[in-house]
Order: structure tokens, then sequence, then C-alpha cells
DNA sequence: TGCTGGCACTCGCACGGACAGAGTGCCAGG
DNA sequence: CCTGGCACTCTGTCCGTGCGAGTGCCAGCA
């Protein structure tokens, strides 16, 4: 369809505009990149790409600016994924290394990911679905109150306070703590519901079934509303970067990136790990429409977990970023997979 | 010093500059206000206001705008705290109840102080110097792998994976277990470091000896690490309301409210929970030198456990803001309490 | 057929002068 | 001590001009 050339010299005005913010215009073009053919050769090619919505011009005679079409393209086929440096691999593993826990493991990765794109990072918790329960503790709060605790092989943990139906003695807490441990120990949260289904149904006295259904349910319910992840964001300063046109740009980006139902739906609800850029209007949400997410699932095997990414306006360095957040999430499987 | 009516025209600017976000003219304020002077009046009272740096003028033939020092003087004799309605009473209330733990808590707290005040808000989670431990598990990962998870009466968790010296029986870890935690729950945080202190001296083993050793000290880090406080922010989004001379103005604030050791800082090294308010200048880093910060303590007893508050432009409503503020530290409080 | 140099044309933008409006300071009078 | 009046000083805005970058098109050439 398009020439080798013109594919070449939308090459050529993607990085040229993503470098100076400005519209670039035909001899500029020839100035800065070796095309071997002449400015009016480009401009032709340039009316051809903007037929075929590649390229657009702000206003006559000003010069071209990518579309979203056009970075679409870039990505896909023009641009690789750069890769990090030696040392910027060592630091970034150097600086997730010192994580004493996993909030400190997130809150770095998001540091990170924020450095080095010099962007908005958002960083998913482990996710609770795939991971699978280390430990259940019961503890008696009071006669008829009794916390749980949830413990996942990420390190992550959940409470939570259950008002019991019915005082609940020491010695039947304990039994339902070796007998819940021994049941859903080691498996995965997914298969949980059935484990424990008939667990009431061990104990003589109605009320402690009472009290244990009530355990469970709660139990249960963390599950499923830890599914529903947390994240964590930063590097939102960097949003002043943007551009000139700012207030109408960064305010819709600062409320969507305060609606987690937003930022989870961005990070892809799709559950394969691989890398997703969506450029522009390709993201769902209304705000975002002058953004790019670039987001990658990360785990601590051989399957993701959750996602981490970031967002950036659609005019940016793609390989670049490409290349920081694949690196960024490597390591933090790494340093998961080792905790 | 000022007599009565040039304190009443200083009111008037800082309500009028507040709400127009404009340079205040004489005779703007005296349509506005029913001072019961002419403009040639309060001219002469503004430039005394001047003389006194309680107001400047942008510009020569501007308008006046409230300098810092004006401003503290609106907030310490002019203005009262403007105290919520009764249904945004109950609507606070009735929003705070719904969470289901800490976590929620304090999300819920930072949506709802920003939305109230149209600023940024930050709530530090409930600190753990002034609480008291509620329980300490103990939980045998592997031969010399034993994870501590502590509970703090705010409904805190915290967790770290200790690797021992040596093996660690599973009756050793339930004694030491039973142990610790006949000491120290209920106590104060502070007090730990005596309480355990001659703990290892309990055991027979040598090696068990180490691991106590250990456990304990990790116990204690955890409690000196985490007296560094995490805290949550958000309504970036309303810094877009500041005026048209963001980037410059937005980028510190968001740079600062990115720095976790600042925005403490911020909150008030005091440890008194009585409300503050810090202007401008008052503000020690320098990117908010043209922001203010409310900041209140709360507690779920008689004692603040933690601050919150907002940053904003020094622009703001101030017995609105604090009104706002202090509401819903107590709410917070209240909802601690129960929990 | 495809590339090139040339040329006329179109805009956006920066510069500069003129103007209106808001606000001030000062002064003389009540 | 307050008031009305007056002259003055700015700033923000509007408009017209000129410049420069960039385009589109066309005729010529390989």
């Amino acid at each position: 369809m398009l020439s080798e050339r013109r594919l070449e010299v939308l090459r050529a005005i993607v990085q040229d505009y993503v470098g100076t913010e400005e519209p670039v215009g035909s001899k500029a073009l020839t100035e800065r990149h070796q095309l071997g053919v002449s400015p009016a050769t480009v401009r032709n090619d340039m009316a051809a790409l903007e037929e075929e919505g590649y390229i657009a011009q702000p206003h006559t005679s000003a010069g071209r600016i990518p579309t979203d079409k056009g970075y679409r393209l870039f990505v896909d086929r023009l641009a690789g994924v750069k890769p990090m440096t030696a040392p910027e691999r060592r630091a970034i593993q150097n600086f997730l290394e010192c994580a004493v826990d996993l909030d400190d493991v997130v809150a770095r990765t998001v540091r990170l990911l924020a450095q080095l794109t010099r962007q908005v990072a958002v960083v998913q918790y482990p996710s609770l679905t795939r991971s699978t329960v280390r430990h259940v503790e019961l503890l008696s709060m009071a006669p008829a109150r009794v916390m749980l605790v949830l413990i996942t092989d990420t390190g992550r943990v959940e409470q939570r306070m259950i008002d019991c139906p019915a005082p609940f003695g020491e010695a039947s807490l304990a039994d339902l703590r070796a007998r819940l441990n021994s049941r859903v120990v080691g498996r995965r949260f997914a298969d949980v519901p059935q484990l424990v289904q008939d667990l009431p149904e061990a104990f003589e006295e109605p009320e402690d079934r009472g009290t244990v259904s009530t355990v469970l349910s709660t139990l249960l319910e963390t599950l499923v509303e830890e599914t529903e992840e947390r994240l964590m964001i930063g590097g939102t300063a960097n949003l002043t970067r943007f551009g000139h046109d700012f207030p109408l740009t960064i305010r819709p980006v600062l409320e969507a990136l305060e609606e987690q139902v937003v930022l989870l739906k961005l990070l892809g609800e799709a559950k394969d790990p691989a890398m997703r850029v969506r450029i522009g209007h390709e993201n769902a949400y209304e705000g975002l429409n002058s953004t790019s997410v670039v987001s990658v699932g990360y785990g601590s095997g051989g399957e993701a977990v959750a996602k981490l990414g970031v967002v950036g306006p659609t005019r940016m360095d793609y390989p670049g970023t490409m290349g920081a957040v694949r690196a960024v999430a490597r390591y933090v499987g790494q340093i998961l997979a080792e905790s």
C-alpha cells in the first residue's frame, strides 16, 4: 500500500514531532534525516500520508503532526522496543531489591517507572485471583468478635473484623483455624469457595455453625472484594510537561487517575500479560483521548498476577517507554518471586 | 492598631478576592459591601493596610490582593470556622460508615475531603506510635522462615518476612507467640521495647535464642519504620482550578505531593491535634509558597493518632475549608473508635 | 513514471501603536 | 475625619502590518 519511503517519512515525522513537540515540515525533515530525496518529494509523500489519515496539519500552511492512526502504524510496524542499557538495568534491580515489603515494592516500582519514562506511572497490586492462600488467621478480640487475617503468597495481607452471632470459644476458634488452614493453604483463591463449603457441618453446636458460616462468608467476601484491585500511581508532576494547552488536557487526566475503576480498565481487562499500547481514542475513557497508555502484565511466576504501565501524551517516545515498562515489569516479577 | 473599619475592609477584600480571583478595587468594594463609607475613604484605609503589609497591588493602578500576612490576620481575627450544615454532616457520616476496612476508611476520607473543599486532600494513616498492640502473630512459612504479623488497635496490619539463623520448631514458635502476646497486647508501641527486652533469656536452646532475638529486632524495626507514616492523597484534579498561571504553580505542588516526607512535615510535626493553618510562605517547603495547608489531628479516642488536611491556593475559602476539615476529622475519629 | 526545482499563495504569529477602563493618589471643602 | 472631584498611571485588548514557514502545483528532466 504505502511505499517503503513513505513509511520512512512517517517514521521521521513521528520521531521529530516527539522530539520537538512542533509540527514538522518537509524541509526540516530532509535536513534532519537522510531520506535521499528532496523536500518536494517529501511533500508529495506527506500529501499521500495525509490522504490516508496517518498525519494531519493543525492549520493550513503549518507542518504535519501524526494522527492516532499514524502513531498506531508507527508502533506496530516502524518502531521496535528500545532495550534498557546494562547500567539502567542494574539500577532498576538495585532500587527494587531494597524494598522491605509489598507496599514498598509497589511504591518503588511506581517511582522507578515515573522517573524512567518521565510520565505518569500506574502499578496494580498483585491480584488475588491468581494468588494462593499462604495462611488464614483467626483472632478472638472479644467473646463474639473475631478478626480474620488473610495472607497471600505474594505477601499481601487483608484483615476483616467479624461480629459473630454468638460467643465463640477459644477451642472452637482454634479448631476452625486448623480446619480452615488445612483446606485452603496453598490453594488458589478461585478454588476456596468449594473447599470450605461443608465446613459448618463439622461443628456440633448450632450457634457455632452460625458463627462459622459468618466467618466463611466474610472470607469469601474478602476474596471477591479484593479482586477489585488496588493500585498506586505516581509521577503526576510529569503531566505538566504535556504542552501549553494544559488546563484542558491535564484536568480530565487527573480526574481519570483518581477513578480507580477507570484506571483498572485502562490497564487492560484482558488477562494476557503481553505488552499493550493504546493510543488516543483507542482508550474508551473520554478524558484520556489525547493520551496513550502502555501496559504490561507482570508476575512472580510464569503468569501475570497484575499489570503496570504508564500514561502519557500520545506524543511520547514509544520505543523508550515500552522498553522501560517491559524492563520494570520483568524485574518486579523477579523480586516478587524471590520474596 | 488598625481601626475596626480597616479590619472590616480587609475582611471584605479577602472575601471578594477569594470569590472573584481578581484584584479588588475600592469602588467595587463599597458596592458589594455595606461599609457605610465612600470609595475615597476606603482608598485611604487601603493605603494604610498596604503600608502595614496586609495587602498589595500586583501593578500600579490595579486593585489590591491580600498578602500572606493579610490572610493570616483574616484567619486569626476576622473569620470564624464555618460549621457544616446538618445535611452535610449526615452525608459525611453516612459516607464514612460504609467503609469496610482501614484502607477504605482512609480512601473515603480523602474523597470526602477533596469533594467538600474542592481542593487536594491529604490523610495520614493512623500512627503506630500512639497505637496499642492488638495482636502479634507468628507464622511458620518454612523451617527457618517466619512471618511476623502485627495488628494494631486501629485495625492496621503490618507484616514482615524473617529469615531465622536456625530452624525454629512449631512448639518454640507457639511458645514465643504466647509469651510475646501476653506481654505486649494492649500496650503502647512506645513501651514495647522494654517489655520484650529479656524474652530471649526464657529460651533454653542457644539457636532458639538467636532466632528470638532476630524476630524481636524485626518487630522493633517494624515499629520504628512504620512510625514514618504512610498517607493517601486525592483531589489533585482540583489543582486545575488554581488559576491561569498554571504550569508554574501546579508543578511544584504536584512534586511536593509525591514527596511523602514533605507532606508529613506539612501536616505538622507538632503532636497537638489542634487545627492549624499555614499560609503561603509559612510553609517551609518552597514549592508550596503559594498554597495554604489546613491540617488537624484526628483520633479514635481523646488524643490524635494522625493528621489530615487539605492543600489549596492561599486564595481559599478559609472558614469553609476549616469547617469541612474539622468536621471530617471528627467523624473519622468516631468511625475509628467504633471499629 | 517518478523525482526535482521553482514559484505563488496561505496562514499563523509576533510586533507595535492606539484606546478604553479600572483604579489610584491627592487635594480642597464640609 | 470623611467626601467628591480630578488628573494620572497602568494594563489588557484590539487591530493592522510584515515576516517567515510551509504548502500545493507545475513544468522539466532522467
